[in-house]
DNA sequence: TGTACATCAGTGAACGCGCGTTCACTGATGTAC
DNA sequence: TGTACATCAGTGAACGCGCGTTCACTGATGTAC
């Protein structure tokens, strides 16, 4: 945080502190109901302000969804930073349960997300700030699975990776007649299972898949 | 379909085609149009009836919405056995191909499919026949998946391979700027990364990851 | 053959609701002269 | 010191909309006597 140096500064910081206390308000009401009942009006009462004064802040709600949800992927990295650095002798295992267990934890994140690749009617400059925030998180993948062998498009598999960690979220979560622990316990294994595999593979090392390459996009 | 033999089963079979005429219209607007804006007045519509007479066959509309996601299921599974049949040496691979190009082509299956998993707020009986049907999916896989070879816990591997197919579909379909030709391309090749890491996994054999066992609810 | 009745598919209008967003306005604060 | 003005956070009411569902009703068909 940069210090405050004027008057102007500190309006600008007063600003932003307004925002962030609408995005927090946001964040607790979507934890508590399913995405589709969270409404402006809902946000607004949680962070005590009237619903109107929402658009002083954002420009719409796609924007102050996204927001919100940018905040996940900022808080994600960290933890699987940590846990990484915890369990060196696995780093890709640590990494999946860290991933599980942050997005099962903060599930709003994952609705978020889940929402957004869903839906596809995103405003073209959000889109790009998601898919940035995804290639953030393929990066850290990649790096993790190159680590443990090479092959020839790393790339691919960090693709895959990803793609079947947010598949053990969104297929078994919230399984009904379990607990959220026991939820939460097989979807790790499953995550076990997956990074396992995943490192196997690497070990091995060989060839992707023949198959086009493929560029992400804003790369 | 049973031989009509009375004036009654005449009524019966023509009360079940116009329940068929009004999913088929449910499809085709899923097919056109992103899930949350399909109304049961589009359906009516689309089937050119007026929007009060699908209450006259279907309790409400999440049943309706049921009705047609269930079709997928029972056609995506003679898709998975055709495939298999065709490439003998290479089964879970085929299986995998097959389970994602059926459900990039039907978009609408995979849409309801996501939806139903992740707002959770199902009425139970429906929510029964969800399960049952990812049961049959998942009773393929691990059919598929012990061929290759023996591990402690067959159940977790199809667990782990149903959503990693599941977690290729989110997380890659509608990425923007590419032709749905190019991403169907990609999802096939991470579908063939995922599949032959799980077969060299069975392969291995060996056990799954340690944790405490999982009964699928109904089973 | 004729009449009264039952069944049931189908309908347009209406109900009640909640949504995202906008608007005209208030009131507090700071500023210029 | 006083006054006119500018800025801007915040607001309640309203707009316009579309939704799922229900209701009272029509009209066609078959049936009982």
């Amino acid at each position: 945080m940069p210090p405050l140096r004027t008057f102007s500064d500190l309006k600008v910081r007063e600003r932003q502190n307004r925002q962030n206390i609408i995005i927090d308000a946001a964040e607790r009401v979507f934890a508590s109901k399913p995405f589709d009942a969270v409404s402006m009006r809902d946000i607004a009462c949680e962070a005590g302000i009237s619903h109107a004064t929402i658009y002083r802040y954002f420009p719409d709600q796609q924007t102050l969804f996204m927001e919100a949800f940018l905040r996940g992927v900022e808080e994600v990295l960290p933890r699987i930073e940590e846990a990484v650095r915890k369990n060196p002798d696995e780093p890709v295992g640590a990494a999946a349960d860290a991933f599980i267990g942050f997005l099962s934890e903060k599930k709003h994140y994952f609705k978020m997300m889940t929402y957004f690749m869903l839906d596809g009617a995103l405003d073209p400059a959000l889109l790009e700030r998601l898919h940035a925030a995804g290639r953030l998180i393929l990066d850290r993948f990649e790096g993790l699975l190159t680590e443990r062998g090479s092959v020839a498009e790393p790339r691919i598999f960090a693709h895959a990776f990803f793609a079947s960690l947010n598949g053990i979220l969104i297929t078994f979560r919230d399984f009904p007649g379990r607990s959220g622990e026991d939820v939460l316990q097989h979807m790790k294994v499953l995550g076990r299972v997956v990074a396992r595999l995943f490192e196997q593979g690497m070990e091995k090392g060989g060839t992707a898949v023949e198959g086009r390459g493929w560029e992400e996009p804003g790369r």
